[in-house]
DNA sequence: GTGAAAGCGCTAACAG
DNA sequence: CTGTTAGCGCTTTCAC
């Protein structure tokens, strides 16, 4: 069933038909009616190869994914790719998702934008310095970033506010009383690794308490990481009564250990962790204070709305960048300072 | 840059570049070899969009995947993407990852092939009876399922050989003088899991050894169901030597139990777990017996191959089916039998 | 309001 | 071996 058909089948012309069916103005409502009756009647499905090849342009956006390591199976990610979706399907739009090695990640993004596969990029895990914001910029690609870069004030992007949450977290340990607070955290070439380090200092710097770079720590962002990191600062006679993790893939690893070596969470040791415990983890049921995202459901819908806007090509920057603000989330491995 | 521009720089017609550049074998090969460094020259691209529409395909091939819950992070299925989308590269063929919830995951299978987006299908996570794959036979749609379904005998797929992989479980432990084993499982709606377990029974079949029904335990896909299944079992008095566990999820939650029960692995109780445990696990450094799939890694290049000779039509269908068989790795997680 | 006709960039008969 | 021509299915000027 193909335009031709279904103009047949009205005796219109198919430049009516497809008229009607975009909805141009141009076209008598009874027309219209008509047309659109059809086109159900007959399951018209318009060609969206064509479709594209007509317009010029692909009327899909794309996310490259490095595809290796622990990097994907980040559930995160993947929540935002439904929302992205489904955000996107009410436009006809459909997410191309291409898989690309760390080295060849650019190769790819030329390789979409060189062969008109795309519109336009949601370019995830941002870096401070990133290289493909860089390229995109250049290129007059429009994107939007899932994260904001060290110049983000010049692109579309859509972030959480890692600052304040961090800052969240610290605010509340200071008003458990607690003044020897140690800090775990991820690269920081990761923004988000960053922008909650900067938070966390800021924090302290506001409760006029003096970071102990002792109790500062890498810890990376793996489980594993998180787990040694952790056993080694416990090993130390000279201990935080209080630790915030920067992600919850090394906060997991930590609280693992803190159990391992029987500390009470909350007692001996307060700890917040960054995003939580993932779904499914194993911690012994214990409800981690954490730092959270409220509306983390609906960040792939804001960002399917954000990139339709950038897309539209006619609203001002400010009304493309948007900060989503975290939350605390009480648990019970947090408690007053017993020193 | 496009054909006709790349022709008129050659002075050639667009036919003869097109010819050249698709490695026809009716040009001669200087021409060929000028075309070839021209296209590369002025970064020629062709246009995937007018090609799909030159050639009525789409030149790509999709993945439904639901979106939601655990199921998606699957690390083991980003692998075989990583592999797939390498395979299918060179052959100029995309792969487009859709989402869907699961209730509506046929819609989506309707709208792409209906809109021709795509040309085939890999069909992940089959299920015994799976309504997907119903679906695409009525429709005459080309796919390459990965796991079978109970009437597997009427499509391609790649697999791998889940009952092989439990028997080779039950005989390293009935070897080691086990004669009381367990046997954790995840719904059987899953085909792996009927197929695990399966194998399993014929296992013990095998071996003269009755299975005891009380050690055969649904565990669910979870770590937590594993936790707590352990738990559990290892509360009530009449207790298995070893246990085989048919999936890593489950099989972590399981060990964590162990672990955390004091149980010494391989003395006490042997335990050997399906597909090992995954990448950043928290399972104080024990190697665990596990049954590995040795080509894990090529499976999305098998499947990339496999999905191009659907396509090519001109198969037979026994060409089209492959089984990787598994192997055992030896932990330290099981041993002789104490009893 | 509606239709005829010209493309979008490429491939594939069909001639030469 | 190479070029001419006619589409693929849709949108969109431009007339009527």
């Amino acid at each position: 069933m193909d335009l031709k058909a279904l103009a047949a089948s009205l005796n219109l012309s198919m430049t009516t038909v497809s008229r009607a069916l975009n909805g141009y103005s141009d076209v008598s409502e009874k027309t219209r009616q008509r047309v659109a009756e059809a086109a159900k009647e007959l399951g018209y499905q318009p060609n969206p190869i064509a479709r594209s090849l007509a317009l010029g342009r692909a009327n899909a956006i794309g996310i490259v994914h490095p595809l290796e390591d622990g990097d994907v199976a980040d559930p995160r990610f993947l929540d935002v790719v439904a929302g992205l979706t489904e955000g996107l399907a009410p436009k006809q739009m459909d997410l191309l998702i291409a898989s690309a090695t760390h080295k060849g990640e650019l190769d790819t993004y030329e390789r979409l934008v060189h062969g008109k596969r795309v519109d336009g990029f949601i370019v995830a895990r941002t870096k401070r310095q990133d290289e493909r914001i860089e390229y995109l910029l250049d290129e007059g690609v429009p994107f939007l970033a899932y994260g904001r870069s060290d110049d983000c004030a010049r692109y579309p992007w859509f972030d959480f506010d890692n600052e304040a949450g961090a800052r969240l977290a610290v605010e509340r340990l200071v008003s458990l009383g607690h003044k020897r607070i140690g800090y775990l955290y991820a690269a920081q070439h990761y923004n988000f690794a960053y922008q909650r380090r900067m938070g966390f200092l800021h924090g302290l710097e506001q409760a006029g308490i003096t970071p102990n770079e002792h109790w500062l720590r890498p810890a990376g962002l793996s489980r594993n990481s998180g787990y040694a990191t952790m056993l080694a600062m416990l090993d130390e006679a000279d201990r935080p009564t209080a630790l915030i993790v920067d992600n919850n893939l090394a906060g997991e690893g930590a609280v693992r250990a803190l159990l391992d070596r029987g500390v009470s969470l909350g007692r001996e040791l307060s700890i917040i962790i960054y995003d939580g415990s993932p779904p499914d983890t194993l911690l012994a049921g214990v409800n981690i204070t954490s730092v959270i995202q409220p509306t983390q459901q609906n960040a792939g819908q804001h960002m399917a709305r954000l990139i339709r806007m950038v897309m539209e090509g006619n609203h001002p920057l400010e009304d493309l960048q948007m900060l989503s603000q975290p939350a605390l989330q009480i648990g019970e491995s947090d408690g007053p300072c017993m020193d």
